[in-house]
DNA sequence: TATTTTTGAGTGAAATTCACTCATTAATGG
DNA sequence: CCATTAATGAGTGAATTTCACTCAAAAATA
């Protein structure tokens, strides 16, 4: 992937010449989820002077491929880059558009119409999801948002628009690339202990699982290395520390090996 | 999903308004899958004057979903109603685009370049994939093809454009979504066997399956009901003959069951 | 009528799943 | 300093599933 860094431009400016520059009716959405040990979070932003809260979305520039407008979005509006993303569903609903939210907001910035009619127009969005590490990732107001937070899986009809359904989608993608572990490996911090990576299944699967199988067949597949021998926290048995071994997990993908909890 | 119909129109009629009622650069291709018996096909058609193969695809009506706009292709194009339908990924690369192939076409069809220029710019495909019975398909020519074939599975690389590669994302989605079977039943006639079932796994799945123990699988699942007691085919021993519970289908789907060939 | 080919049915070893118990470790409180 | 406690690490075995395999049944064919 090229870099198509621009520059972060105002928003007025964003807005202003986006049909030219941009395809027309088309946006990407990304739903970014997130892990704070107990709880899977997704990642939320509102947008200057609007009192709604939208995930993450980007236009597409002509010269450039959904793909990297998607990884775009990221490094701009959140300096995250080399992260895992992928491509789930696109939604094209007759009547999917910005226009109830919008016209309010542009009206207020004062913004002329003919500038900004183009994004009253159904949009047809296709939605990315991305795992981030949840304390990696700060989340801080640019020119893009006026604010950014994360919010809790079972809070998300708070969003505007169709969002709260892109996400019910994103997380049942994400539950059954459970399997595929890579997904998972972005939402934790480089090393980690197995009863963290059990309560991360535990989040995303929303059921409990039995903490001596799932112990076994974690290691079973060789995908852990043992990295210290214990951790600073609280508790009472230090338990294990480990990281994910790439290798072995790239091997895994090509044998389309099943861990199935 | 409403009935968006609209009369079938010349093909130049077709493209002359394009700008107008399409969503712009956007389209959405269907691989349809077929089963001969024996091997798995796609359905290809030609453009007119066109020495092309692709798979059929049509714009998005602003009024219209995308959705109902894949429904409404194989509607119009195919005659079929009522078929398993599914989104299952969006192509955008930047250089993605009918340019090459089309202006040779349009100019031999002396069709002025005003008229036909949106369609030469730079297009995003939503790509969907249906599955139908080969038998009940009968291909014939409309004013928006000239020819209209099914392709074995192993040749598709004859396909213009990126087509090839949108038929093999589908095939390696189909064989994904194999344990939900109700995608492939409208694959196969109403009624059939349990040996024509095994053979249209191993056409998907690209391997043998043994024949005693996928027998006992599926029966066990209890979504075969035994219809009739004898084939008039030309084998040995007649083979029972079978039609899907429909009711069953629907719990196993919802059990989320998972069959595992 | 014997042969051949295909379907239908069954068997058992090997592997996996899953609920469960026991041992280990270190912080905590007395 | 020691018993308690809460959490991790490790193991066990019954029940289930997988999978390669054999045998029986049915009907066309020679």
């Amino acid at each position: 992937m090229e870099d198509n860094t621009r520059p972060q431009e105002e928003i007025s400016s964003h807005i202003q010449g986006g049909e030219k520059q941009f395809m027309p009716q088309l946006s990407i959405n990304s739903v970014i989820f997130g892990f704070t040990g107990e709880r899977l979070v997704v990642l939320a932003t509102q947008p200057p002077m609007a009192e709604i809260w939208v995930i993450p979305g980007e236009f597409v520039y002509q010269t450039e491929s959904i793909d990297e407008a998607a990884h775009r979005s990221l490094r701009q509006q959140l300096g995250i880059d080399e992260i895992f993303l992928r491509q789930f569903r696109t939604f094209g609903e007759a009547d999917r558009s910005f226009a109830g939210q919008m016209v309010d907001y542009f009206e207020k910035a004062g913004v002329d119409k003919s500038k900004y009619g183009w994004l009253t127009k159904r949009f047809v969005t296709i939605g990315y999801y991305a795992c981030a590490d949840f304390r990696k990732i700060e989340p801080q107001p640019s020119s893009l948002f006026e604010d950014i937070r994360w919010i809790d899986i079972d809070e998300i009809d708070l969003l505007a628009m169709d969002h709260a359904n892109i996400v019910r989608e994103a997380r049942a993608v994400l539950t059954r690339d459970l399997l595929d572990l890579p997904v998972i490996a972005s939402l934790l911090p480089d090393t980690f202990t197995i009863p963290e990576l059990q309560k991360l299944h535990e989040a995303i699967l929303g059921r409990a699982i039995d903490r001596g199988n799932f112990r076994q067949k974690v290691l079973r597949t060789n995908i852990l290395e043992k990295v210290g021998e214990r951790n600073t926290a609280n508790t009472r048995r230090p338990p294990g520390l480990y990281r994910f071994n790439r290798n072995r997990y790239r091997e895994l993908l090509e044998e389309e090996v099943k861990i199935g909890f």
